[in-house]
RNA sequence: GUUUCCGUAGCUCAGCAGGAUAGAGCGACCGCCUCCUAAGCGGUAGGUCGGGUGUUCGAAUCACCUCGGGAACGCCA
């Protein structure tokens, strides 16, 4: 289905025609001043020139052409040339009514779908989720849900780190724990036991307290790098106590994503393509693009109109063993072997964007990916305290995924039984879905590559421009249908009506711009965009809530005409709801 | 040092393929619940869009310069 505003330009751009313009002149805007117009051309101004004639002379020839137009109601030429437009309710009406019979309310799918990989999430397997996994794992999920929606095929992978630094650290703290414990004797052949020597609670500190050590302890970081060497190079009792550490904390990252509503399709991580890596590496030993450099093996990447120093892309290090660059780059020959993809996002925190750089380069030059797949970083910005710096608990520590959510779900929880009476088990859920809305909500409507102040004050207002304003909104839509159904009243009935006030007129308006902007939210690769007209939409439908009485409206034909403006309002809200990653209650 | 991002109201942010009086939210102040959920709605106050020069009929938006802040820059991820 044709965009609004497309159907609405060609009007306009046949209308230049007609009076002898150039017709690209006629491309028509939203209004930026919504007192005096809906929409604006301002292409009378830009012809000035070209025509030598004023440009208000221009727009008046315009706005003759347009006197019988189907579409607008009311087109003014303005000084200094601008043209202001008023469209039709018939021909908003008739938009409606197509929305509402196409399918995805008239976004146009593509020809050839897209394969798309997503690789967002990237946890560390044996630590507990913290504030920064929150950006990647939200964002990821929505731009997942954005392309999918958007007509493409798409596949989310977790991408863990399971195969580094972290595990010989673990490895080496256990050792030194419970150096009797069979895995750290290398003359033992039988079976390892099948119940892992630690539980989640003992996981989760002895990384940390590990890590510490290591930094304190250039002995004992001796020994970490050697236990993930003797890892990554097979030693049975080693391999057997990582995937220990694997059953322990996966079920533990699951539960917590899934908390999240945020879901891979593949849980796959560096372990998976550690197999690839010796290929690759003899690959692009023998033809000539990996050479020693400081010990080190390296990929040039530099490219003659570099306007700054691109470092090599380090392939392995000077000890030999692999690092993020080697599993990445192994990743991506897994991925172009067994998808095939069309394109391959990451989300990862810009500060590595020179990183990417580097690898996508080194993937280009070495040939791991077809010359047709589009490599993207999608660098996002760092979570921020209120004082400006990377945000961390009251105590200084960093804030634990779990503990920050159950903060802001206990606060909801106490909003909505302030409020009103509603069942203990009820009221939970309620505070849970809620307090996801703000969350999400809280990181998404700000751009993604931009640093931002996650204040937990702020968060658990819930006034203004947040995910459960929105919620509200659609909890309200959803209460007033009930009281229809519950009066015996059909919902099957409505149908679209021409506008008769302002305030209903402009929530019809809103509603058209649907698949343009979701289009844009498309390629942009642009949540917020979606936040944006979702919070305009739900001002829009405000404002008419506060001036009409649906329920209790006597015109059947006109009470038809708004249930089916509330449908469609619901609907377009919980489907972009639905592609930021959240969903509505029925009551709150 | 080089590269790069950012600087818009007291605070947090939109707007930036140039257009008419720069917009929201929070905070402040003033109104609105015998009426479909007041987590709402209406209104008031608050800005030399860091500064400068240029391009243009027109610049928060484009170019250049400058000040201020963040980040990255070979064996971490």
């Amino acid at each position: 289905m044709k965009k609004f505003l497309d159907l609405i330009s060609e009007e306009m751009q046949n209308a230049f025609a007609a009076a002898g313009y150039d017709s690209a002149l006629g491309k028509v805007t939203l209004s930026n001043r919504p007192d005096l117009c809906e929409y604006q051309c301002n292409g009378a101004m830009a012809g000035a020139k070209i025509y030598k004639k004023a440009p208000v002379m221009i727009a008046g020839d315009i706005a003759e052409k347009c006197r019988d137009s189907k579409i607008f109601s009311s087109v003014e030429a303005v000084p200094p040339g601008f043209l202001n437009l008023k469209v039709r309710e018939s021909f908003v009406k008739d938009y409606l009514a197509g929305m509402q019979a196409e399918e995805k309310f008239g976004l146009e799918m593509p020809k050839k779908p897209s394969k798309i990989i997503v690789d967002y999430g990237g946890p560390n397997v044996a630590k507990p989720l913290h504030v920064g996994h929150l950006r990647s794992a939200i964002i990821g999920e929505s731009i997942k849900r954005i392309a999918r929606y958007a007509g493409h095929e798409v596949i989310g992978d977790i991408h863990m780190g399971e195969w580094g630094l972290q595990m010989g650290l673990i490895i080496t703290e256990l050792k030194e724990r419970k150096p009797e414990l069979v895995y750290f004797d290398e003359a033992y052949t039988g079976e390892y036991p099948k119940e892992a020597p630690f539980t989640l609670a003992e996981l989760e500190e002895i990384y940390p307290t590990a890590s510490k050590k290591s930094k304190e302890d250039a002995a004992y970081k001796e020994k970490a790098l050697e236990a993930t060497f003797k890892l990554q190079s097979g030693v049975r009792g080693y391999h057997a106590l990582w995937q220990h550490i694997m059953g322990v904390s996966i079920p533990d990252l699951k539960k917590n994503y899934e908390k999240l509503d945020v879901e891979f399709d593949l849980w796959k991580g560096e372990a998976d393509v550690k197999d690839l890596i010796p290929d690759m590496v003899e690959y692009m030993k023998k033809e000539g693009y990996a050479y020693i450099s400081e010990g080190a093996l390296v990929v040039d990447v530099k490219e003659e109109t570099d306007t700054k120093e691109i470092p090599p892309c380090m392939i392995l290090k000077s000890d030999g063993a692999s690092l993020y660059n080697t599993t990445d780059l192994a990743t991506i020959i897994d991925r172009m072997k067994e998808y095939h993809p069309d394109r391959l996002i990451y989300l990862a925190d810009k500060r590595q964007n020179l990183y990417f750089e580097q690898v996508f380069r080194c993937a280009r030059k070495t040939k791991l990916v077809e010359p047709g797949t589009e490599l993207l970083h999608i660098g996002f910005g760092t979570m921020n305290g209120k004082d400006g710096k990377p945000f961390k608990t009251r105590e200084g520590g960093v804030m634990r995924l779990e503990y920050l959510i159950q903060e802001i779900n206990d606060e909801m929880y106490r909003k909505i039984t302030d409020n009103r009476q509603v069942e203990e088990e009820e009221a939970r859920k309620t505070a849970e879905v809620v307090a996801l809305s703000a969350i999400k909500y809280g990181d998404l409507s700000n751009q993604a590559a931009k640093d931002y102040i996650f204040d937990i004050d702020k968060f658990t207002s819930f006034e203004g421009d947040t995910g459960p304003y929105i919620l509200y909104t659609i909890v309200r839509i959803k209460s007033i249908l009930n009281k229809i159904k519950d009066q015996g009243g059909s919902l099957d009935q409505a149908s679209f009506r021409e506008a008769e006030s302002e305030a209903e007129k402009s929530l019809m308006l809103e509603l058209t711009g649907f698949n343009a902007m979701m289009e844009t939210a498309y390629a942009e690769s642009a949540p917020h965009k979606i936040c944006a007209y979702i919070y305009g939409l739900a001002n829009a439908f405000n404002h008419f809530y506060h001036e009409t009485k649906i329920v209790t409206e006597e015109n059947e034909e006109k009470k038809l005409g708004w249930i089916a403006l509330l449908l469609l309002t619901r609907d377009i809200l919980e489907v972009c709801i639905g592609v930021l990653g959240f969903s509505a209650p029925e009551r709150m």
